[in-house]
DNA sequence: GATGAATGAGCGTTCATTCAT
DNA sequence: AATGAATGAACGCTCATTCAT
């Protein structure tokens, strides 16, 4: 049977994330989470089979959305460098609109739970992405180095900022974005 | 009366540091903690106030570590992109010699426990590092932008790398630690 | 869901006192407890808030029966003597019925813990006692001394002799009863 | 071997009675006894057997310096009613001076420990009292009842009375004193 | 005699999960 | 679908006691 009520869900998936960014994943409870949603303890196991497939059905969704927000308006008629500055300013007005995402998804990222999600489930939404590196590769903008060694100096370098941001509670200014994408550009252009 | 046991602190923060890295910190207990490292939970608590002060004090050591084992052989008369060259391969060799403590490191960094260290105590370490990236500027050989942007083009990129092969259980190859460099280099120098 | 099964409750509260008379407050688990009542440990937190919520719960609710069961009968139309006579075999039929209740309110009184009750809750239940000293003193049949001396000599030695049988496993005989109350009613008498 | 350091002994004695009596038996353990008493927990155990031999003898003690306290200066030679009243004075100059030992000896006699101590060890100490009772009733000025009524109204009130002037830390007036024993001479005189 | 180190057992409490309604 | 009740296992931590010096 299909669960009736969505935004009970997402109270559950939302609350977790609120919780594990706040607590750390050592420190939310099921009963926790459940008290944050404003639901019984056992209605999660309605929505979900277990904690951690709600933890990572929660990381796969966040990276999925992520993905998304930056990578949908990306296409081939563009410009390589300029589809690297648009990925690079999606990237920047997703983290400011959904900061916790960031700060979830890096503590995820690093925890070793990552491990139980099937990467191919991740790496599909950013497709995209490989492709443009390859397109990029191919039309000789960016170095032919690994696609890991470019998302090294692509993504992370921003999120740590975007990241350090978000702790900080500071803004990031154009001037130091700017600075940032002409870092990452050097760093990964032929 | 005994005297304390040096050997029995460190095999307390080791097997911790493996449990963590193996299982994460959300699963790693303290009985689990006392057993690996063969000792009674008890006595865990002779060499730590408790649980928190446990990963905390593993936390600050692993990165004193890590900054010696990398900026020890730096000095102020290497030239800068030399000793950015030496620092990245004192970097790898230390990832080589010592992964989990990179593993354990990123996870924790990621994680907000990471907030109840005094930055002050990790920040000292990495004071000479600080000081070639100002040596760098003045000496006009690296971009005049704020040092947490050339960091996050120097450590996280590399880090990043060195975490990846070591979950991967592949080496890094030559050319891609080559590679890697330049990468590193273009980014940030003027 | 399940409605709370009161029984449960009962049960918690009734094995508290019994191992607490028994083994002492030092020595009474929750664990122990849990046992005894035939409930997990986890069960007693569903009822009470902690340890010393269950322990005070307990010490009101005893002394809130104790005050029933001694003043119900008592009202204003009796006599001030007979009023006391009165209550004085209603405390002996009480503490025959329900030695438990003497033992155990004497040790929470004895000990650091009654402090964290607060004590009009207990007092409320003794009120009509109150007034009975009041109007004896204002007919002149009681002597004009505070109320918790007049207290010390009606109250505490008799359960004091109550503990004292209870413990020896003796029953008090009649003579000693008449004898007991003739000493408490010359003390206090006008 | 005989200990050294009576004043070792003494001390641990002392940090006992004042944690129990602050925190109860309960949560009263070696380890902060030892603490308080500026000594290692295993020195505890060089001058007392474990921790109920330590408690029993500190019950022990203290009942035996408050038996000595209130009885030596009775003799055989005053008039029953000045014995007594000199008993009450005794009592009352005691609990002014060492209130602590008043609330420890309450706690601990109405705990269920108090039955692992030995009564005869106790009761000696007070053999006066129960001649000067014997005397009384001989010579007919005291009603002709078993001795522990006539304790039960002798000591226990004042007790309680000294008891809550403790608690409260307010002093006990000189009319309030005087009231109190024409109380207890009432109850229990022929 | 005196100590701090060391411990297995147990503490009060919370966990992830299931049950009964 | 949704719930609060219920639980055995595990949590972080402290216990009374002993060991080694």
């Amino acid at each position: 049977m299909r669960p009736k009520d969505e935004t009970k869900r997402e109270a559950i998936l939302q609350s977790a994330m609120v919780l594990i960014n706040t607590y750390g994943l050592a420190h939310t409870s099921i009963s926790k989470i459940a008290k944050e949603a404003g639901v019984s303890p056992a209605t999660i196991y309605i929505y979900f089979a277990n904690k951690e497939d709600l933890l990572t059905t929660l990381y796969v969704e966040v990276r999925r959305e992520m993905a998304g927000a930056i990578l949908d308006s990306i296409d081939e008629s563009l410009e390589v460098v300029d589809a690297f500055r648009l990925l690079w300013e999606n990237l920047l007005a997703y983290y400011l609109a959904y900061p916790d995402h960031f700060v979830f998804a890096e503590q995820f990222h690093n925890a070793p739970i990552v491990d139980s999600v099937d990467p191919a489930e991740v790496d599909t939404h950013f497709e995209p992405y490989v492709r443009l590196i390859e397109r990029g590769q191919t039309q000789g903008q960016l170095k032919n180095i690994p696609a890991n060694l470019i998302n090294a100096f692509v993504f992370y370098p921003l999120t740590e900022l975007a990241k350090h941001h978000v702790k900080e509670g500071t803004p990031m200014e154009d001037d130091e974005l700017e600075a940032a994408f002409d870092c990452a550009w050097d760093a990964i252009r032929a």
